[in-house]
DNA sequence: AATGAATGAGAGTTCATTCAT
DNA sequence: TATGAATGAACTCTCATTCAT
C-alpha cells in the first residue's frame, strides 16, 4: 500500500541502529527494511543498494557529531578544561545512550582493508575528531605535543567504548574521560 | 589416495589469518580452504561447522597469549617495571607482525550481543589479559587500583591497535605502550 | 498542478524505440518512463500493463506500414516494377532510420512460442506485408507462384535487416532488395 | 544429496533448449535448473554466472556446427552443387529438429547492442559460416561475388528461418535453400 | 582424508504494478 | 494527469553444510 511511511532520515536512524548493533555484513536489507516496517525492496527507492545506505548512515552520524560534539572544541568563550568536559559529557551521552558501542569504531574493525570506501570515511570522521581536540590541547601544548594527544585521546575513548561494550561496564568510558582530564596536569 | 594434506593446527593458523583480517561474517569457508590449500567440503573433516572453527582459532590463540605473552607478568624474578615492558614488547611483535589488529578486538565488536558463544570467549580473553596486568601493578598498588590500571591499560591497548590498524601508524601502539611504562610515577 | 506532459502517441513513439532496441524482456517500465520524460508510475494512466503498451506500439508500427507502404501495393497506377521499388525505398528508409533492425522481427524472434497474443500480432503484420508483395507480383505470376514469391522476398527482407543490424552493415538490405528486383526475369 | 546428477555437457544442452526457445532474458536460472534436475543455486557449480552459460552454449554449438556442417564445405573431394546441397540439407536437419529457430539468429537480435560480448560471439559465428559458403563459391565465381553470394545466402536462410519459425512452416526453409541451388544458374 | 556435486536457505537487487496524494 | 512510495514476487548469486565417492 502507497502512501508515505517512512522518510529518508527515518531509514537512516533505524539502519544506524542495526548496523551499529549487528555490524554491516551481518544486517541484511530485510533486518532493515524489519526495522523500518517495509520491506526489503522498498528500501531501494531510497537507497540504491546496501552500501549506499551504510555511506548514507555514515554521513549522517559525522554530520551529527560535527554538528553537536566537535564544535564545542571550537567554541571560544569556553576553557581548555570545560571544553574537554563538555565533550566528553557530550560523548559519553551518546556512548550511554546505545549498547552497541560506536559506529566508527565497529566499522573501523570491520572494515578496515576490506571496503576501503568505508575505511576513508571512517577515517575522516576520526581526523575530524582529532583535530578538535588538537584544537583544545593547542591553547595550552606546542602543536606536536597537542597533535599526539589529540590521537592519543581518541585512541583511548575508543578502547574504553569497546571494552564498555564487551563488558556492559560504562565505569570504563567514566575512567577514560576521568584520566584525560586529570592528565591535563 | 587421500593423502594428508594439512592438519587441523594448519587450519587454524590459516584461517586466523583469514578471520583476523575479514571479519568472522565477512570470511567465507572457501575463503578458509582457498587459504588452506583445500576445497571447502574438505574443511568439514576437521570443524563441523564455521562456528566451530572459529572457537578453535579463539583457542589457539588464547592458549597461545597465555602461555608466551601473560605468562611473563607470573614471572617472579622480573620487577613491575619489568615485567610491564616485556608484556609491552610482546604484544607489540605480535600486533606489529599482522596488519589486521588484534583477533579479540575485531571479534568484540562484530560478536558482541550476536554471538553470546564468540563473546563469552573474548571477554575470558580480555579477563585473562586484565589479571596479568593486574598481578604487575598488585606488586606497587592497593588491590583496587591494581584492577583498575590493569583494565583501563588493556582498554587502551585496544583502543591503540585499533586506530594502528585504521591509519596503518604503528606510533599509536608505541606511545601507548610508552605512556603505560610512564604512568608508573 | 499536475499538466499534461505526453499523449498516447508521445508513449508509443518513445517505447517503440526501446522495444526495438533493448527488446521486450530487457526493456523495464522504467526505461520507458525515462525515454518519456515520465516517472514509471505514470505510465500506468496510458497503459494498463507493459504488454498492454507493447500491443499499442505494434498496432502503431503496423497501421504506419499499411499506411505508408503496403499501401503502396494497392496503387493500380503504378506498374509491378515501380511499386516494387517503391516499396523497397519506403521499407529502406524505415530501415535505415534505426540501428535496431524491424520491430516485427525482434518479436519474432523474442515472443514466438512464449507469448501467443504478440506471436499472432506479429504473424498479422507480416501476413499483410505478404498480401501486398502477392498483389504486386500477382500481376505477372500465376497466383500459387505470386504468394510463394512474396513469402519469400518478405523472408529475404528480414534476414537481410537481421544481419544488417548484427554487423552494422546497410549493403545487405541493399542487396536484397536489388536481387528482388532483379529476379523479375 | 551429491552423487553426480549431471555434466558441463549435459547442462549446457538443455540450456541450449531453454535459452533458444525462450530467450536470453526471459529464461531464469530456475528455468534452467528445472531442465536439469537441479536446483538453480546448483548450477552455479558449473558455470559461475548466467552469462558465463550462455557463452559456454554459444561456444558449444559454434563447434557443432563448424565440426559438423562448415566442415563440408572444405571436404574438397565434393564439387560445389554437391557441397551446397550437403550443407543446406545438414542445415535443414537441424533447423527442423527444433521448433525454436536458430539460437544464433535469435541471439543476433536479442543482443545486438545490449550485450557486445554476445554479440561478438554471434558475428564469428556468421563470419564463419559466411567464410565456409564463400569458399564453396569460390570454386566457381570470382572472391568478391562469392563472398557477396555466401553473404546473402546466410541472411536468406536465417530469414527463412525466422518465418519458419514464426509460421510454423518448413516451407520457407526448403523453398529459401532451393532458391539457392537454382541460382547457381 | 579429500573431493566436489548437490542442497536449500537466504542474500542483495530489480521490477511490474498499485494507489494515495 | 502525474507522482513516487510501497508492494511482493521473481531474479541472480552466495554460502554453510552434507555426503557418495
Amino acid at each position: 500500500m502507497p502512501k508515505q511511511k517512512v522518510s529518508d532520515k527515518f531509514i537512516i536512524k533505524q539502519s544506524l541502529l542495526v548496523f551499529r548493533k549487528k555490524g554491516f555484513y551481518n544486517t541484511s536489507m530485510a533486518d532493515i527494511a524489519e526495522a523500518c516496517g517495509l520491506l526489503k525492496g522498498s528500501l531501494y527507492h531510497y537507497f540504491k543498494s546496501k552500501e549506499d545506505l551504510m555511506k548514507a548512515v555514515i554521513d549522517y552520524m559525522h554530520n551529527y557529531y560535527t554538528r553537536e560534539i566537535f564544535s564545542l572544541a571550537y567554541d571560544e568563550q569556553l576553557g581548555m578544561r570545560q571544553k574537554l568536559k563538555m565533550l566528553a559529557d557530550a560523548s559519553e551521552n551518546q556512548f550511554f545512550a546505545s549498547e552497541s558501542g560506536c559506529l566508527f569504531g565497529n566499522l573501523a574493525l570491520e572494515t578496515s582493508g576490506n571496503i576501503p570506501e568505508f575505511s576513508e570515511l571512517v577515517k575522516l570522521f576520526f581526523v575530524e575528531w582529532m583535530k578538535a581536540m588538537e584544537h583544545i590541547y593547542a591553547e595550552k601544548y606546542a602543536p606536536e605535543k597537542a597533535r599526539i594527544l589529540a590521537q592519543d585521546c581518541v585512541a583511548r575513548v575508543e578502547g574504553a567504548v569497546m571494552m564498555m561494550r564487551l563488558f556492559n561496564d560504562k565505569e570504563y568510558l567514566r575512567r577514560a574521560h576521568l584520566e584525560i582530564m586529570n592528565q591535563l596536569e
